[in-house]
DNA sequence: CAGCGTGACTGAAGCGCTTCAGAATGTCCA
DNA sequence: TGGACATTCTGAAGCGCTTCAGTCACGCTG
């Protein structure tokens, strides 16, 4: 018995006493046959052991991969460390996957997001990129394919859809509340977002320069609120919670110490309560900490955290929505979860919902307090 | 212009003048045109707006995807809320990435596992299945398409390749640990097996029974070093932190409560520890908590966890070169890192590490003490 | 009984690429 | 000068499948 090759439609079809398109079509219509030789023809397959048709074969026929490409900003441990992304992710997920769509995962390498050849050669239908720095060589590679393609926090690129959300409102609040609590001295804390490569100290104007759409957002909405208040920058060496916890420590050794630190995610806040924790300066008596994402984590710290709530969930799944659209049309329209409640708060344009950007509120807990 | 059609090999071909196998080289064999040809074939490709060969047509015609397909036990959020999943995909990854192979993510739904079907349509040239429940229909699917295998954290499928890690061994190093600093009451906290769908108390007998691997070793590693102590087994309703830390209460509720907890996982053991707090139980003073994995978070708690270790980077490492040589040779040859420091201890035989288990040791940390 | 609609199945043209066995041209040394 | 060898490029046969325009037979209608 020849085993080496796999059976493929044709051998089915010989065995079967059918043409190829009968096999084929009782795979993908069975309304197109009798319902006895379809059983017939399934019945032939097994016996062969043919696994039905081959995807790869089928992709090229219907030219539909059934994968999204994923594009992520770093490595997978990195990427996956923030609980946020596998939120969003997950929900993403969630919505493509009833219509067979799964995730090819591009990490992204040294350069920031994916190297463009791995995109040019990613099997996919389109694209999803997560975070990117703007200039991100994967877009380009994105455009030159031709790929429909979804952003995620990050600015939109013509032709694509986006979804983010309301970075700078959710930081101005975050940065009133602890100015309405009487404190002045601020410590900022950005993600590594390579404007200073190995972290560290940054002026306004610096950081105003970040790659990443969303450091830049939420700092000019903290900054806004912060006006004749001191201001101590920080940036992360990087993206491990050692670097986090490294950030922290010089955040907290200024001097004078801020009396509050607005951190630009959960994780960089949970790094400066282990500090003060470390330091022995009592939060919220001594130093309070705002985080940003309200991503599980923060509500079990102590003191749990305060922080900017977005609802990552209902993020990802407008981004499978916008996916499944663009698919579908070609271009965009309005995902229909956009309408629901605790939703996206769309665009002004009617039809197209090229960009939205998910609602955020302030959720106070245990970690602020006066001064 | 008609930009309807994305340009294909054979438009580059006629606009250049040469033939189609001419650029195919251009782009696949750069020795086998004259550099000369070759810069004028891809200026016309470039002009052509052509981005290079299409990655499925490509796969057809090679049978080769460049995608590794992993199968995954739950959603996408459960899953990467475990770092270990993180860290060992990573460094897979890694390994895998310099050949050009990305990871195609088939989550599990509510059976356990991906759909069967969703692994028929997989476009990949080779599964990798993680911790996946015994007898998952994914399994099947990947054996009828013939896919090559290779599991991690499971039981060894005919003609798969496996990496695990020593769980029994790791299990009693743990136990051992504990009772020798004079425990005699003892809970053991096990992760969502399907034992009992709803998590909760469970008897020995029917943890020896659960469909993970993992849990029956590490279970049998416990309990062989528990003799004549009282032994409470408690199983999470889920794999959520919720779940975890219901159980966690659960345990801790008993009575006569346990003097010390062993802990599937260090997620579970972090939950023990929140509980503890919460009820104000000291740890280690009237409690002794030990995880497994050894995952980052362990050594940040307060107080730091006390756990069995094993190289998670290492296993993933492993798995990917798994990964290589089965691509590469359609059967298992020993990767090359089995030779290197604190790297896996190969199954004996020698030209065939089908099997391999990543070495454990027990790291304590303060977590654990005297009764 | 001619005419026609219908259900069931097939033939063949792709989908866009790789690859291998040549063909064509040029090079080199005896 | 001529045959052996490179070097460079091409023709054509696939890779395994989908799909559309038919063909064929059959039963129904008027």
């Amino acid at each position: 018995m020849t085993r080496r090759r796999r059976p493929t439609l044709d051998d089915v079809a010989a065995a079967a006493g059918v043409s190829r398109a009968t096999v084929s079509n009782a795979y993908n219509r069975p309304d197109q046959l009798s319902a006895r030789l379809r059983d017939e023809v399934l019945r032939v397959a097994a016996e062969l052991g043919y696994a039905g048709p081959d995807p790869t074969a089928r992709s090229l026929a219907t030219s539909r991969t059934g994968a999204i490409a994923v594009l992520l900003d770093t490595s997978l441990s990195t990427a996956f460390s923030d609980p946020a992304l596998s939120l969003t992710l997950d929900a993403l997920a969630r919505v493509v996957d009833p219509r067979g769509h799964a995730l090819l995962l591009l990490p992204g390498g040294a350069q920031g997001g994916p190297p463009a050849e791995r995109v040019l050669a990613a099997q996919a239908d389109i694209a999803v990129a997560y975070s990117l720095a703007d200039g991100a060589p994967a877009l380009d590679s994105v455009r030159t394919r031709g790929l429909p393609l979804v952003v995620i926090d990050q600015p939109l690129v013509p032709g694509a859809a986006r979804i983010g959300c309301q970075d700078r409102l959710g930081a101005a609040l975050a940065a009133r509340h602890l100015r309405e609590l009487g404190h002045r001295r601020f410590g900022i804390f950005a993600a590594h977002s390579h404007v200073r490569p190995g972290g560290g100290a940054l002026t306004a104007g610096e950081a105003a320069g970040a790659a990443f759409r969303d450091t830049r957002e939420r700092l000019a909405g903290y900054l806004g609120e912060l006006e004749a208040c001191e201001v101590v920058l920080h940036e992360a060496a990087g993206l491990s919670a050692e670097s986090a916890l490294d950030g922290a420590f010089a955040l907290l050794g200024a001097t004078p110490r801020p009396s509050a630190v607005l951190c630009m995610s959960d994780q960089l806040a949970l790094a400066v309560l282990a500090a003060a924790r470390q330091l022995g300066i009592a939060v919220p008596g001594e130093l309070s900490v705002a985080g940003f994402d309200d991503s599980p984590p923060a509500s079990w710290s102590s003191p749990p955290l305060t922080t900017v709530r977005q609802d990552l969930v209902a993020k990802g799944r407008i981004a499978g929505e916008l996916v499944l659209s663009l698919l579908d049309s070609g271009s965009v329209s309005a995902p229909a979860s956009v309408a629901a409640p605790a939703s996206a708060s769309v665009a002004a344009s009617a039809s197209v919902a090229a960009s939205s950007e998910v609602p955020v509120s302030l959720v106070v807990r245990g970690s602020t307090g006066p001064v």
